[in-house]
DNA sequence: GCGCTTCTCACCCATTCGGGCGATGGCGCG
DNA sequence: CGCGCCATCGCCCGAATGGGTGAGAAGCGC
């Protein structure tokens, strides 16, 4: 967040500079015989124009991919890693069967680590477990 | 999020064209006479930046606040109101029975109501339904 | 070794869920 | 007025799910 706030900053901040260089030289250069004063200005005023957008985009659209587990809250429930990852597969939409396949491990063990699982998120039922871990953030 | 891009476009086509009558005024009434050539250009190039990382900023950032349903997909699998308060209770966690209250219906019409989204959505199974509803943003 | 946790699996039983079927009433549309 | 869609509700039945209990094996820390 931090850190592509700042690199976008600085690209941008650099491609400014570059910019004021080279219209420096080209003002004198070409446009300024080839092309009236209006028309140049309009030219300086949709490329920062649309330099701005670009960074106001990039400045806001961050969240877009990153999701990370909230580790205090699986911590303070003490979740296991079998216990997560049946949560992961509970949110996918797959049955204990399916889970059981995907997991190598018996139906009945995925039973188990889904009634552990109901206990220490303090619900009765799988789809109230993904509401509640969606408020703890435990999954995307 | 067409509407709201709609209004920042339109919000800041007016004000460049404002900007632009009033440059035009000032750069014969004072800029020409009290700024220098690259600082008037300079000032250009900011307040245009500027503008552009806003639009650029309110162009993206709708995520960050809100949220709103993918009108056009329930259109496509033809929802109904109902089937669609359905999904939304199913995402919070609710029974068929809690359902049927909330809804003040019995539940075996929620019961058809789920049949019949399911049915739409191609799916078999309520956790099924949540994670396809999620993909196509039917659901938070 | 001993206690602890984790993972594993099993059995039984009640509830819930999903599929399939049919049925009624309201409402808009041609 | 028939037709289609929506909402409502019922019944039956098989599958899925949840609750409770028990228990064995592996690993970890003391």
């Amino acid at each position: 967040m931090t850190r592509a706030m700042l690199s976008t900053v600085i690209v941008w901040a650099l491609v400014l500079a570059a910019a004021a260089f080279a219209l420096q030289w080209l003002e004198f250069q070409y446009l300024a015989m080839a092309f009236s004063r209006e028309i140049y200005i309009a030219i300086i005023a949709v490329a920062f124009a649309g330099g701005g957008v670009w960074v106001g985009w990039r400045l806001s659209s961050r969240p877009r991919s990153g999701f990370q587990r909230n580790d205090a809250a699986i911590a303070a429930l003490g979740l296991t890693r079998q216990e997560l990852r049946a949560l992961d597969l509970v949110a996918d939409g797959q049955s204990n069967k399916e889970m059981a396949r995907t997991l190598g491990v018996a139906p009945n063990t995925v039973k188990t680590h889904l009634a552990n699982l109901f206990a220490k998120l303090e619900v009765g039922r799988r789809t109230q477990a993904l509401a509640k871990a969606r408020e703890l953030a435990l999954i995307p």
